[in-house]
DNA sequence: TAAGATAGTAACTGATTACTATCTTTTGGA
DNA sequence: TCCAAAAGATAGTAATCAGTTACTATCTTA
């Protein structure tokens, strides 16, 4: 049978990210119940307890498993690139990419986002977005530096803006409950946005 | 007194919604009960159900209650505008004040788009976006044809792009818990949307 | 001013939820 | 082969929450 019976702790805490990251692609994460958690891995609810000391535990597994590997695929997306655009094009693509393949993403940010009180989880979101952040700033500015961005460019605002294309695709995505269109959309947006921050104009 | 026994039932409606979106700006849409909102206007809880068959149309009343306000906004902006463009700044600086006016504004949008399966209030706020996107779709039209805007523009990216332009804001706003923030850095951010749009660089 | 209509209270209900206590099965090493 | 520990099943519990019910206070108007 594929009856996953016991499986090693390492294992089963991938799977119950896995199967969380699942449930957010189909609703709303403040609604998702350990009960339906559980069924989504057939095991029974207790059986998530001898794992995870509580819910929240269970989100923040999930943040970090998300910021991992949105991380690692940035980094690599970024790495060998010419030119600071490449790089910021580059980086576009590999997040939209990574939407697309894991739907319930935006939804899973959007919800730790909620929180007035930030949990454990949101503040390992919140300083991964700080990283992103930083990580876009430093490429900008390169790209100020070697005149391929312009020189009035203010790295905050542009830094920003990347992250709102992005967003702009995202809840159009939650309008439409399609987040393929995403992946089709992409280039024109990103197009888009390296008008407002490159220096001259293409022939 | 204070006390505000007895009032009319559209009062006491109008008074249900601005209890909620108060509260919308202090927490997660998704935790708000029927209590809170029921302490909030210093009421019993059961006293809610007087005036509203369920939480639901609660939300339904909310969702209406923000889209006749931000949508008479908008107008009241574009109109008299001299240029496509300036229709656009004015709409845009409209929505921010709106927004930092109003701050559990974007959680309660947020928290609505987060459902899956739509519920009245959804649908709702669907149908004000749908029209808020048609509004920007034809003055980006117009300006595209009286030349202010690029020959070349992609009208539903550029539509999508003003509409992430301002999500931008409001993440890094949530990440930070500082609406405030978003009317200081709303003309730098529209300044850089003009420029990826606009058909010619200013002197 | 009497009487019906409207608005509110206090206490309750049933369903749901995160979490736990106890018993059972599986696994892997000596 | 045996056994201890790890992993899961079963069957709970206490808390929370939307919605209800029976009753009361207040307003309106004929």
């Amino acid at each position: 049978m594929a009856r996953t019976h016991h499986l090693p702790a390492e294992e089963r805490k991938e799977r119950t990210v896995r199967a969380m990251v699942e449930l957010c692609a189909e609703q709303d994460p403040a609604r998702i119940t350990t009960a339906a958690i559980a069924a989504r891995m057939g095991v029974t609810q207790g059986a998530l307890f001898r794992h995870f000391t509580g819910k929240d535990e269970m989100w923040q597994a999930v943040v970090a498993w998300i910021t991992e590997r949105l991380m690692r695929r940035l980094d690599a997306a970024v790495d060998r690139r010419a030119t600071p655009l490449m790089a910021l094009e580059a980086m576009f693509m590999a997040h939209t990419d990574f939407i697309v393949e894991h739907p319930g993403v935006p939804r899973l940010i959007f919800g730790q986002l909620q929180h007035a009180e930030p949990t454990d989880a949101t503040r390992l979101l919140r300083s991964m977005l700080a990283k992103y952040r930083e990580r876009l700033a430093a490429i900008l500015t390169e790209g100020r530096a070697s005149g391929e961005l312009r020189a009035d460019l203010n790295i905050e605002t542009a830094a920003t803006q990347f992250i709102g294309t992005v967003q702009g695709l995202v809840v159009q995505s939650l309008i439409d409950d399609d987040v393929a269109r995403i992946a089709e959309q992409a280039p024109e947006a990103f197009l888009l946005y390296r008008r407002a921050v490159q220096a001259r104009e293409e022939t």
